[in-house]
DNA sequence: ATTATCTATAGATCTATAGATAATGC
DNA sequence: ATTATCTATAGATCTATAGATAATGC
């Protein structure tokens, strides 16, 4: 590994389970085998730089399959449940897979109110519009009770179910297929989806995954 | 408020969106309007202490009504959908009405590693135990599928389900009687349960609740 | 000449303690 | 006498920069 990707995977490891602001330059820079001042050849801007980077890499493998799904929806034969479907489980698997479980770090309050992370907030903000789209869209196939009540509480709601599976992997699960697919149907299930629909989804949504990854 | 209070407080809000090790005892001190080293005559071992008092409020009140569910519980009509309901219910309520939305910080790396805070491990452990206890119980009353393949991944899926209103009021929602019912509906949903038995569980927990609280 | 490290360090924190001070309650 | 604050500070960090050194590539 190139040293400035194996200082990465360090930082992430520290940061991950023991805070990012309780790891210090110098506690990376021991774990790496290096001297505390030479992480800033690498990062001059020090632990912010690394963070930026481990967000991005967080998130961006998920907004770009965004588009991809939403071509596939312009096809006519693909329900919102079946794009939903895959976009849970396209978000699940990324976070299942992120070295260190990465994923913690979005929610530490440090990344929330530091203004240097704004890039991060947009591209989260994108997500949780996609997840409102879509799900707006399920919802809106099953009228038989009334939704969304709320500003955009359906989107939010999506985007921390989904996010479970950072939490699970912090207490030391393995994300499995099963975990995958029970998240997915309760995302369409949240949107008021029946049974028969999301069944359907679910055998759609396995044959279309591979055209996405 | 009495000064150890007002401390507490005025912590929990910079913990939560600052991070812990980011909060300085100087920082918590200046937010009170008191001396930095004024805060030891109070908390004599200063931000360890604060959070080990804050993670103990966000997690015991619902533990202590798990004793006053398992006793309901006893009475023999009342079936193990209203119980879990009943607890997701509560455990939702608890996290929504935390001051300062403290239940952040349970989830916060500095606290899953310090050992300082075991006894809150133990607390969570114990309430990972009940959903478990009480999923299982629901699981099993409708076994059309099979369930539970891990060793006890379904406390853990229900555990991480409930918290999603931990990130959803940090995202800046209020957790409304819609959300709280979401919620206890997904976690009945993920342990198989069939609509009607959900409804049933909906408006028995409406009643129940009172006599809980 | 460029790349990647190192040593050394200034300057800025941050925590926790010792001991002074003042107010309150007996 | 007890309670609650204060001032002052030691000692331990921690970040980020300046400048030396050595190796590599032309």
């Amino acid at each position: 590994m190139e040293p400035r990707e194996e200082i990465l995977d360090i930082a992430a490891a520290l940061f991950v389970d023991g805070g990012i602001a309780a790891t210090s330059t110098r506690d990376i820079a021991e774990a790496v085998g290096v001297r505390q001042s030479s992480l800033y050849y690498h990062y001059p801007c020090g632990k912010d730089e690394m963070l930026a980077e481990l967000l991005q890499r967080s998130i961006r493998p998920t907004l770009d399959k965004i588009e991809k799904i939403e071509i596939l929806g312009a096809e006519a034969d693909t329900g919102p449940e079946v794009l939903l479907y895959l976009l849970v489980m396209l978000d699940v698997r990324t976070l299942a897979n992120a070295p260190r479980n990465a994923g913690v770090l979005t929610r530490l309050p440090e990344v929330q109110c530091k203004e240097v992370f704004e890039s991060f907030g947009a591209a989260r903000e994108e997500l949780r519009a996609a997840y409102s789209r879509l799900g707006t869209q399920v919802a809106a196939a099953h009228p038989e009770v009334t939704m969304a009540p709320d500003s955009d509480l359906l989107g939010t709601l999506l985007l921390h179910l989904v996010e479970v599976v950072i939490g699970m992997r912090s207490d030391g699960h393995l994300i499995t297929p099963t975990i995958e697919a029970i998240v997915a149907a309760s995302c369409l299930r949240i949107c008021l989806a029946d049974q028969t629909s999301i069944d359907e989804a679910t055998t759609r949504a396995a044959d279309l995954i591979r055209s996405l990854e």
